[in-house]
RNA sequence: GGAGGAGUAUCGAAGUGGUCAUAACGAGCUCGACUCGAAAUCGAGUUGUCCGAGAGGACACGUGGGUUCGAAUCCCACCUCCUCCGCCA
């Protein structure tokens, strides 16, 4: 949620950030509602400090003797006006809700407008593989391995749903714990969440109400299946006032995400590449707004530090606005070649919210300087997704035979060098 | 799932229809005094949001409604926690 201080006094300059995000808004009717809103409260509180000082009137009137019955009569209609006045703000609120829930944040000034065509790559990481045969692509990789059962993924849940088996359960694993590992090495609190959520959980983090077609709802109770673990760890620590002291807070989580991943699903993303389900560690950063951006380029290099200690071939690009999420004002991708496909594919995606998730969970800090409470920045980033590098694992360290060499760090876990047919 | 109990500031806790909710009382924390220093003791301070240029005002006792001139207090619904029973990895 942006700040609607910021709106009122900033009015032109948010309508051109959000431009840039191709979010086209007028902001005259919300700004109508917002002086209604801010005029009918001063009519409401008047009438209030009237109501509170003759309701403590009234016993000692009644005490000295003296008839009061004209006096109830008249807060009677007072207490009127004020039930009426007080269904016209929350109705006038409601409405200043509506359109702000549905305004995205705005992108960072160094973010350049435009959608995906104008990402930006940033840097490349290690050498594109190069193949003196006929490369296969994971999906006759893994089935020829026998570590990945697509057809019996189907069977038990249906399209899009694939299953780990033997080396390939354990590649999985290690990958995970490899990335625990080193989370944990830098400093990170190891979290492991619930993953049916709350509403309120989507909401702060900018999933709902906007893209609640996107998650797996639980028929009853509102909540639903966690569609990244961002959508928990955001929530730690929401309508919390922080002491700034004890930040930045750095946490990581590991959970499978959930998604709709509603549509048709594109032939080439066939495999692993999209799923219902897929595993993720989370890496998660609550700091001060001085030190977010400082933040940003530390989750960044971990994500960076993660792939190149499984000597992948990637590259790292930064987002242009409109391809930034709805809540996110700056995201860095890092993405890694698969070679099957041609291109580069997300595995981590690290941004920077600033104050937009902080407003809408109402999670502050205490400035010890000045005592006053502000609103934390909050940063995540993917660390990484297991489903697509999985895959180019695969891939990139395919041999003609088949077979399929381990990257080093993940071999005391998986027990051999290589994977064999 | 059933029965009962509870939710008040950082914590414990008082308050059960109106002159004390910036909340009694106790503890913690911060600053100061005393001290060589510390403990003890004494003194002061210690919630947030909204409206307002300011003066000031309003709101909040788990959440949301209701009754009332007036609700922490009475009524209804929901949420969370605790105890017991049932079930269960």
């Amino acid at each position: 949620m942006l700040d609607i201080n910021r709106i009122r006094n900033n009015r032109e300059e948010v309508e051109k950030a959000l431009l840039k995000k191709n979010f086209k808004i007028d902001f005259t009717e919300l700004l109508d509602f917002d002086a209604q809103r801010r005029s009918k409260i001063f009519e409401v509180e008047q009438m209030k400090a009237k109501r509170n000082t003759v309701s403590g009137e009234i016993p000692k009137l009644k005490k000295q003797g003296t008839d009061v019955t004209d006096l109830l009569n008249e807060m009677k209609k007072i207490s009127l006006s004020i039930a009426e006045l007080e269904k016209e703000i929350t109705s006038i609120e409601a409405q200043i809700k509506d359109i702000m829930d549905y305004i995205p944040n705005t992108p960072a000034d160094d973010v350049v407008a435009g959608d995906a065509t104008q990402n930006q790559p940033v840097r490349y990481h290690g050498r594109k593989p190069e193949f003196d045969f006929t490369i296969k692509d994971h999906v006759a990789l893994c089935e020829a391995l026998g570590i990945i059962d697509y057809k019996r993924g189907a069977k038990l849940s249906g399209s899009g749903h694939w299953m780990y088996r033997g080396d390939g359960a354990l590649l999985e694993w290690a990958l995970l714990n490899y990335f625990i590992t080193e989370h944990i090495k830098d400093g990170y609190e190891f979290i492991l969440p619930p993953h049916i959520l709350n509403y309120e959980c989507g909401y702060t983090a900018g999933q709902f109400p906007k893209f609640g077609d996107d998650v797996f709802k639980l028929t009853e109770n509102d909540q639903f299946l966690l569609p990244t673990a961002e959508t928990a760890l955001i929530n730690l620590h929401r309508n919390e006032v922080l002491r700034e002291e004890e930040l930045p807070k750095k946490y990581f989580a590991y959970t499978p995400c959930y998604r709709k991943e509603a549509g048709s699903y594109r032939a080439e993303e066939r495999g692993m590449i999209r799923g219902h389900q897929f595993n993720k560690v989370e890496m998660f950063q609550y700091t001060v707004p001085e030190k977010s951006e400082e933040a940003l380029m530390e989750l960044v290099a971990k994500a960076e530090a993660l792939m190149n200690g499984l000597g992948l071939h990637f590259r790292l690009s930064k987002l242009a606005a409109a391809d930034c999420s709805f809540a996110m004002g700056k995201t860095y991708d890092v993405e890694v070649w698969i070679p099957s496909m041609g291109i580069y594919k997300e595995v981590s995606s690290a941004s920077n919210a600033y104050d937009f998730q902080a407003i809408r969970g109402g999670m502050r800090f205490k400035r010890t300087a000045t005592g006053k409470n502000e609103y934390l920045h909050t940063l995540n980033a993917s660390g990484l997704a297991t489903s697509r590098v999985f895959p180019a694992i695969i891939e990139q360290n395919q041999h003609k035979d088949g077979s399929v060499t381990v990257p080093e760090v993940l071999r005391k876990w998986v027990g051999k060098d290589k994977l064999t047919v």
